[in-house]
DNA sequence: GTCTATATGTAGATAGAC
DNA sequence: GTCTATCTACATATAGAC
């Protein structure tokens, strides 16, 4: 975080292309299982038998266990959150900018990531309880809050006559039905729902936009 | 679970007035232990300080530590269940039943409760925690799916135009909505929400009703 | 960088005195 | 029913050989 660039010649050289891959394969098997298991409910153990690897070799990567679940939260964070502002900076090239494009800027890129890589359903899990766990909200400030903020002022600004704190709100429980999407899908089969994924995503961005207009 | 009356006769005799407070105290301090630090961040020994009571007549009571998570559950389930049918009846008693009023008498008493009780708070923490994490399907298929069922039913019959699936679907994007009311205020107010939590409440109301609406 | 062996702490659970 | 002392297992983390 705070760099130092006298301390720079001290830094390692670059890892080899294999180490690379092992890191790879460390951070892909930890996402799996704390995505399944939750924090506290996974064991370093369970993360090298996954990842193939001595239990070494996942402290040495991961730096510990708090370490280790940062990285594989920072590690898809920072392209999330650029798509979402690329398509955000698309929706706005439009005549009228409307709530339904502000958010299915926000939404879609992280669905169609899911749709195409199933890492990133993992990745999905991760961020729900980054944001439920208070114990992470450091890192939800860093990584997430800024892009919220960007989009909650874009709804803020298109609904003259809704109070920003209604917006804000709005735009939590916005996110937490994307996140009951991603996440709780056996759920909504059990109630009798379910059914073709993206028609249930243009649901979900139906029925947040007609939520957030009513104010 | 599977009752055998042929035992019955060797059940202990019923506990005294200090043993029934002892196991109300226990299933307090599981309740909020449980609801700050999740199943597997909470130990038995939190839950023993807490209590202001010996390990042993944790485990004593509790029975281990997933029935003594199931008991902190299970112990409010019914009386939130009942509310929840009383108020629906309540409401079909009106010459008109309106989608708001149906989620109304869903969620109004919840957060009644809520309100009243600081320990409901807690137990939304639970509730949250246990429909999200699969562990806990089959405790959330005895104490909350049928009455979840029942309104998404109610929900179904108030949308002709809307089909089954979709008012499945958006009924646990309420739920979700409804949970991060009561338990992330603090992502709520990081984005600049907040305030008041009657109108935070109408509010989710107006939301999920409109996004309902929208089918 | 990789892997084995091990140190240290703490978890859940229980046996048995009171 | 209540409480103390303890058992056993497994967690994270590290030291050091390769």
């Amino acid at each position: 975080m705070t760099a130092v660039p006298a301390l720079e010649t001290t830094r390692k050289r670059a890892p080899s292309k294999r180490a690379l891959a092992t890191r790879e394969r460390v951070l892909d098997a930890a996402e799996r299982v704390f995505a399944q298991r939750g924090f506290d409910g996974a064991t370093i153990r369970d993360i090298a038998t996954e990842a193939h690897e001595p239990v070494g070799t996942i402290h040495h990567h991961g730096g510990g266990k708090t370490a280790l679940f940062e990285q594989t939260v920072t590690r898809r964070a920072a392209v999330l959150a650029q798509r979402r502002m690329t398509a955000l900076i698309e929706a706005e090239r439009a005549d009228t900018l409307t709530l339904e494009a502000v958010l299915d800027a926000f939404m879609r890129p992280f669905f169609d990531l899911c749709q195409t890589d199933k890492r990133w359903q993992d990745y999905a899990r991760l961020v729900a309880i980054v944001s439920t766990e208070a114990r992470w909200q450091p890192l939800c400030a860093t990584w997430f809050d800024p892009t919220a903020q960007i989009f909650v002022a874009r709804i803020a600004a298109l609904s003259p006559q809704t109070s920003p704190a209604c917006c804000s709100a709005g735009f939590v429980f916005c996110v937490s039905a994307m996140l009951a999407l991603l996440t709780s899908q056996s759920r909504i089969e059990t109630l009798g729902g379910g059914g073709d994924l993206s028609a249930q995503f243009d649901h979900l961005i139906r029925f947040c936009a007609a939520g957030l207009a009513k104010g």
